[in-house]
DNA sequence: AAGATTAGCAACCGCAGAGCC
DNA sequence: CGGCTCTGCGGTTGCTAATCT
């Protein structure tokens, strides 16, 4: 059909981003809300394709996401769901794990459990979902709330043309006590950079300081493992023809789930599944686990964007 | 200490589906 | 209804850091 590129190549910016280019980013999606993603190079002046805007957002600067040192607990589901689904459900397998990108997902069952699983296999071993997990490991350790703080303080930016009001230029071009300062020493090198969570974590969290006071949580704020519903029914893709979990089409804010780890919920639909039929058993098990390990706030909750 | 190799991960590419006109 | 645009997704690449020789 001669489908044109999503944005044309020239003065289009590539590799890593940088600091500035994220802040840019984020208070424009403070202000506008994801989606869109073709206005966004336009309206806010980065060199970026749209494309490479929405990676950017969905895959790092997302609000809720949790990066790195996966829970044994997390490995499991991923082990277990890979094994149901297959390669091509990074999608479905992320929405199982809402603080996890399926593209994090993928790259850690490409680096990591692959080869764990072949050496199991190689010793003989089959995996088994892992009767507990430790609460406390080091993937728990990421600051979720001051993730979170540092996107949901952004209100109020956007004012002219690049969405980065004075003070933070200033911030950025100073570097003097700057947040990019504190949050990494090499924060002018875009690649370590963006090898850093805890640097964006830090400097948006330190121009998000001198932001107005958050707004009033919307209703909903925090769901428990009974509000979350995977995407994709697990027994209806593996064809147990026991499907009986049916799942409502009702999205109370699409805007919000960034299209990547979407969860449906309402109060009509937690009702329905109080009167549910009987769990799939690995759905079972995967609320079993989240319930033995009182996760149901880390792992199945999924924080507001703003 | 220096070069080579490997591992990890952010980002890009291209295809496909959904929705709009 | 068909074409077009936008967005989502999975596969892959390329860069950097860590480890090994």
């Amino acid at each position: 059909m001669g489908r044109p590129p999503c944005c044309d190549k020239l003065g289009v910016k590539k590799g890593p981003w940088t600091p500035e280019e994220d802040i840019i980013l984020v208070s424009y999606i403070q202000e506008h809300g994801p989606g869109n993603w073709r206005s966004v190079p336009v309206s806010t002046g980065l060199m970026r394709c749209s494309k490479s805007c929405r990676l950017r957002w969905t895959n790092y600067l997302r609000t809720g996401i949790k990066r790195g040192n996966f829970t044994s607990h997390e490995e499991g589901v991923i082990v277990h769901l890979q094994s149901l689904l297959g390669n091509s459900r990074w999608a479905a397998i992320a929405s199982y794990l809402p603080r996890r990108t399926d593209n994090d997902i993928k790259n850690y069952w490409n680096t990591h459990l692959k080869k764990k699983l072949r050496k199991q296999q190689a010793m003989g071993a089959t995996f088994a979902p892992p009767a507990s997990s430790s609460p406390g490991t080091a993937g728990d350790n990421f600051d979720h709330h001051n993730h979170h703080d540092m996107v949901s303080r952004a209100d109020g930016y956007g004012a002219g043309q690049a969405y980065m009001n004075k003070e933070v230029s200033q911030l950025i071009a100073g570097r003097g006590h700057s947040p990019f300062a504190d949050a990494a020493p090499e924060a002018c090198s875009s690649s370590s950079y963006a090898s850093s969570v805890d640097n964006i974590s830090k400097l948006l969290g330190g121009f998000m300081k001198s932001s107005p006071p958050p707004p009033p949580p919307p209703p909903h704020n925090n769901y428990d493992a009974d509000d979350v519903k995977p995407l994709l029914p697990l027994d209806s893709m593996s064809g147990t023809g026991s499907a009986e979990l049916s799942f409502t089409a009702s999205v109370q804010q699409p805007a919000l789930m960034g299209g990547r780890v979407g969860y449906e919920y309402d109060d009509e639909t937690k009702q329905k599944q109080q009167h549910q039929a009987p769990l799939s058993s690995i759905e079972k098990w995967l609320f079993d686990e989240a319930a033995d390990l009182e996760l149901s706030d880390e792992c199945y909750s999924v924080p507001m964007l703003f």
